[in-house]
DNA sequence: TATTGTTATACTCTATAACTATA
DNA sequence: TATAGTTATAGAGTATAACAATA
């Protein structure tokens, strides 16, 4: 071991890989009749629940995505009663967003359901590897978070 | 160090990440505006261009879609000229398709620079995080790639 | 009959451009 | 004038259902 890592090698693993685990998570959190959410619907809501009274360019920016685009995925989720859209109090411009009760029970459930599915399929892995995988999720997350400011 | 990890700890941290990473790789793949890929298209070309004359099923088999958004997927890459769709000349039902030369140029273009701005980011981290990152890409391909026979 | 693929239809993601309303 | 957000429009991803052609 010890051999030195390029930062090329290093990339070309990340772009093979990352794609693969992203695809599965699509699938799973699609499969559930129930509590179907897009993944976009999904962190878009988790977002909100954990930001309470969020504006439409917070949750734009924490996405990575335009306005418009942001403001039809909230569209979508009114529209199935996950999420409300309130006026500001002192800035009219402004929307607050909120989950609502059910998109609450829907997140969570959809939250679980995916966990316990990628907790499934870790028990190939060992104690050692699963550390590795967090520290590297700890990395990768200090690398790509923009925000970096979310635990 | 050498407290246990759960699977449980390690999926949370997956659903956290993972698609942060993904954001990013489908930000870069999109902005340049000569080869311009969605992250689909490119993983279709990509596959293609490394298995020639492959099938529909093998694509859509390989990107975990249905057959009917596969043939869609290929329609758009026929259409800008990337890809060829030809018969089969013993087994009439099936389809070949093929990298064009100009679809080969742009694969390797979106590939190549997305790569660099990978690099490029993970310019932040040492030899160790990398080293790190790729042993775990490895663990995450076993545990994630279905067919996990490409190298 | 089973396999390979396409077409029809519908919904969502996402962007840019143009707009409204408020500060 | 700058900021927050929506609406209009368009192209792409993706699924299910129904279908056609070939083995």
């Amino acid at each position: 071991m010890a051999t030195s890592m390029s930062t090329e090698e290093c990339a070309r693993q990340i772009l093979e890989v990352v794609p693969l685990v992203m695809r599965d998570i699509r699938c799973e959190l699609r499969s559930l009749r129930t509590a179907e959410l897009t993944v976009p619907q999904f962190r878009a809501l988790f977002f909100v629940s954990r930001n309470i009274d969020a504006s439409l360019s917070q949750v734009a920016d924490h996405m990575g995505l335009t306005l418009p685009s942001t403001s039809r995925l909230v569209d979508e989720l009114i529209k199935h009663h996950l999420m409300t859209r309130q006026e500001h109090p002192t800035d009219r411009r402004r929307v607050k967003l909120a989950v609502t009760s059910q998109g609450l029970i829907i997140l969570e459930a959809s939250r679980n359901r995916t966990l316990k599915y990628l907790a499934e399929k870790l028990e190939r892995t060992n104690c050692d590897e699963r550390r590795a995988m967090v520290a590297v999720m700890r990395a990768l997350r200090s690398v790509f978070d923009k925000t970096a400011k979310q635990v």
